[in-house]
Parts: C-alpha cells; sequence; structure tokens
DNA sequence: CTTAAATATGAATATATAATCATATATGAA
DNA sequence: TTCATATATGATTATATATTCATATTTAAG
C-alpha cells in the first residue's frame, strides 16, 4: 500500500463502514420511524394498528416499515392477511431507548 | 386531560423529546458530520485542519460545524484567529464509536 | 371465481439537506 | 491602518427524503 494512501486514510473511516453507519443513523433521524420503532419496544404490531395508533396514513406506515425492513432494524410473521411487524435489532433499539431517556430528564 | 387525548399519546412520544431525538440522530447520519466527528474522538482540530485532513472545503466543514455546535455536540476554544474544535457530548460520542466498532466487524 | 381486507407499490409533489462559490468578518502582526 | 490568515455566512443549486394519492398485489373466505 501506498505511504500517501496510508496517510491520508489514518485517521479516516473507509467507506463501507460510513455507509453502514450513516444509514443506521439516519432511520433514527426521522420523528416517524422513531414513533414506528418506539411502539415495537413493547410488543408487535400490524401495520394498520400502527397506522391508527399514530394516526398516519396506511401507505406512509408501509413505506417506513420498507425502509426498516431493508436495514433488518424490523422483521414481521404472517397471519392470514395480517403482517404484524416487530423489532429485529437490539443494540439500535438500545440506542433509541437510551436517547429517548437522555431527552426525557434534560 | 382530555381522556381521548390520554389514549393517543399513551404510546406515542411528545413532540419535545421527538425533536430532541432525531436532530440527535440526524446529526450522525451524515457521512461528513461522522467524518468530523470521529477525527475528534481523539483530540481537538482547527478547521483548516480538518478541511485538510478530510479533503473538504473550508466552507463545508465550517457549515457542518456550526450545525454540531448548534446541537452543543462540540465546542471550540480560540487561540488567536485559530478555532480549535473538540467533541462536547460524551453520550453522542460514546453512541457513534459504538456503532462504527458494530459496523467494522460485521 | 368473486369479494373483502390488509398491505405494498409507483408516481408525483413538496420540503429538507449538503455542497459550493463568493464574500464578509475577525484577529493579530507589521 | 493595512495586510494576511482563519473562519463564518448567505445565496444558489443539486440531490435526497417524506408524504400522499391512486392503484396493484396478496391472502383467505364464501
Amino acid at each position: 500500500m501506498d505511504q500517501e494512501m496510508k496517510v491520508a486514510y489514518q485517521d479516516d473511516l473507509d467507506e463501507e463502514t460510513l455507509f453502514l453507519v450513516s444509514q443506521t443513523f439516519k432511520a433514527l433521524s426521522d420523528p416517524t420511524r422513531i414513533r414506528i420503532l418506539n411502539l415495537l419496544f413493547k410488543k408487535e404490531y400490524s401495520v394498520n394498528e400502527i397506522a391508527e395508533t399514530l394516526e398516519l396514513k396506511q401507505s406512509t406506515v408501509s413505506h417506513q416499515l420498507r425502509f426498516l425492513k431493508n436495514l433488518r432494524l424490523v422483521k414481521y410473521r404472517r397471519e392470514g392477511t395480517t403482517l404484524f411487524y416487530s423489532q429485529d435489532d437490539e443494540h439500535v433499539m438500545n440506542m433509541l431507548k437510551q436517547t429517548i431517556e437522555h431527552a426525557n430528564h434534560s
């Protein structure tokens, strides 16, 4: 490896890490997604239940769930025509919980 | 308080919390800001040092530092015409460090 | 095979965001 | 005061994002 590249990168992050980290935090940077994940702390919810509870359009919830699903932050199980979504990443959910608590008593 | 409002809000977050939490994560959702904060793990840097190290425009760095400063994630001290920026939020920096490590061995 | 219910999807739109350029401001030295 | 250096700021532009509407798809029931 070239000496100059080493120097240039020694205090910087590689692209893959940067992408993964930024995507993870981006998932938690939108109020709607935070509200959805906050629901999923306690139990699983169907798409419609989330929409009703949070007073959001069904399509809004579905789009955001797809986003969260792609990042493997949520998973679902099917029961007939109903899909029950639940959390699927302990690390991220813990960060969210911590930050909510941090924000609450500040 | 109205019964209906209670019901609507019981599993939801209040607006202020939601704003604080989303802003915090938004700060960490941009690759450029992540790279800047990643530098500040080790030591303080001037604006120009950050720009040179990360090969960014001076104005880009300055804009992003203002963003991070507004959220009190960084602070600075002056030495002549030079401003040295450093980290100013342990909780957020720990989250970032954890997530970088998590991303690195995955 | 039709229908109803639940969910997903695509297109459109409005808004937010990041980077850049040009320039302003601030500090200290001469 | 003049100048050089470091940093900040405002305006512009390009891109990304979230929401919405309309409609498609999927599943199970009848």
